[in-house]
RNA sequence: GGAGAGAUGGCAGAGUGGUCGAAUGCGGCGGUCUUGAAAACCGUUGAACCCGUGAGGGUUCCGGGGGUUCGAAUCCCUCUCUCUCCGCCA
């Protein structure tokens, strides 16, 4: 959510910004603005009047005290007529507010400077690359086949149990879920981060403080009898333990972590991009969350990036960070850095992380502010990155590690998994 | 699931209809003192919104929502949460 303070001040460039992200938000503003005006006339008026009612009551009070009970009648009555007035004003300026706020939560964030015109995908930019592709035979495999080759997914069984998208792993498979798990962890530790385990299923204020609501409600699984959704990513638990709460400037940053199952609807997908690990409605993530001071949010950005990229160097995955155009960003962010890592026998890059800061667009929903050492309150900066999305990594290394002796693993998980195979031929 | 108690400022904790945004203590900040620090003493110390160039003024907020009243932290209704006891349970 944009500041109102901001569209006040310069309408004009809030249009310009979101023009990049192919928003045209002339008409909204000019509405918001209009509202926004009738708001404040009507709460001046209101605060007035109140303030006579204060006044009279402070009078009544003395009149009776005194025993002058005539005159504090005819107060009374006085006050009673402002009253009537005031029920009404108050009325109009609730229909104002949630006008208000009706029309700015429609408003996306403004995107950075930095981010690169463009219409969708294909126009963001590629920032760096890494890793080699491999070598595969011909008769390589893609991951789908490998996991029941050596057993250690079962898609089928997923499926009749729950539904598609909901695998089991098994075997030396759910080991490899829980190795990447730990691993993750731990380097993220390693960066600063604190590790939290977050509530799988959260309210709808928590929903609508990251943003999820009340657009995004159609990608989230709901439990209507309790009124919780199940979370789409741990950000959305971690980010909203600091809604409403003000913290102190010298406590910045805070950097917290957490693994998660992650649930997403994923309604209208199909097709190859379905297939196999490639898109699922329930996964495993771990995901850095940072609130920081303004000043820094953009530096803690690019760290954010180059913790990530080592997590995929570490793994040996060939890889590519790539920065997100307008048209293809978020309705939240202001910034995003994709990373991708390339799956062999697919011959596809997939992303496996999202790194994005919000600015004040979700602090602002979420009342998430800092103290500053005058004793200033402001808006924190958010951000948050996957490190790293579970799935599309298995897919990666089994497509690309395989070999007539079985699966290799890269290095950084031979001390999680015991060996250096995660399953040799032998096996199948 | 049943019974009871409670929710007040960063924390602890008073306050049961008027001058209460709220005593007091701790913590925080500023100052005096000190070579420096501690102690002591003095002062200060919540958030949001509106009007105003400014100085300043006004309104709202004592878990959330609603009500009674000229006037509510204080009375009533309701919801949420916490604690204690019982039941159930990984």
């Amino acid at each position: 959510m944009l500041e109102l303070p901001l569209l006040r001040s310069n309408p004009e460039l809030v249009i310009a910004r979101l023009a990049k992200k192919h928003f045209e938000a002339r008409p909204l503003v000019t509405e918001i603005l209009n509202l926004d005006a009738e708001r404040r006339a009507l709460q001046t008026q209101r605060d007035q009047l109140l303030a006579q009612i204060n006044q009279l009551s402070k009078q009544i009070g003395q009149l009776m005290t005194q025993g002058q009970v005539q005159e504090a009648e005819a107060l009374k009555q006085q006050s009673g007529r402002l009253k009537q007035q005031v029920q009404q004003l108050e009325h109009d300026l609730e229909q104002k507010q949630s006008s208000i706020h009706d029309l700015l939560v429609r408003l996306p964030n403004l995107p950075a400077e930095a981010v690169p015109e463009g219409r969708s995908a294909g126009d963001n930019v590629i920032v760096r690359s890494g890793g080699a592709v491999p070598e595969l035979p011909p008769d390589a495999l893609p991951h789908w086949d490998l996991a029941a080759r050596y057993g250690l997914i079962d898609f089928e069984a997923g499926a009749k149990v729950t539904g598609a998208g909901f695998p089991f792993y098994r075997g030396a498979g759910a080991k490899l879920q829980r190795a990447l798990i730990s691993f993750f962890l731990d380097q993220a530790i390693a960066c600063g981060y604190t590790e939290y385990e977050p509530p799988l299923l959260v309210n709808a204020d928590t929903a609508f403080g990251t943003g999820q609501l009340p657009d995004k409600d159609q990608q989230m699984y709901f439990v209507p009898a309790d009124a919780l959704y199940l979370i789409p990513t741990a950000e959305v638990p971690l980010t909203n333990i600091y809604r409403d709460e003000i913290i102190e400037e010298h406590h910045l940053p805070v950097k917290l972590t957490a693994y998660s199952a992650c649930f997403r609807r994923e309604a209208g997908s199909y097709g190859k991009d379905v297939r196999g690990l490639n898109r699922l409605h329930q996964f495993d993530k771990v995901e850095i969350v940072r609130i920081e001071h303004p000043d820094r949010s953009y530096q803690a950005l690019e760290e954010m990036v180059h913790e990530v990229e080592r997590l995929v160097q570490m793994l040996e995955l060939p890889y590519r960070i790539v920065k997100l155009c307008g048209g293809d960003m978020s309705f939240a962010s202001a910034l995003t850095y994709d990373v991708e890592v390339y799956c062999a026998v697919q011959q596809r890059w997939l992303e496996v992380s999202s790194i994005s800061n919000f600015e004040t667009f979700q602090s602002q929903r979420m009342k998430l502010r800092y103290r500053d050492a005058q004793g200033k309150t402001h808006l924190a900066h958010t951000l948050n990155g996957s490190a790293l999305a579970l799935p599309r990594i298995v897919a990666s290394l089994l497509e690309n590690n395989q070999s007539e002796d079985g699966i290799r693993l890269p290095a950084c998980l031979h001390s999680y998994m015991g060996g250096s195979m995660l399953v040799t031929s032998t096996a199948a």
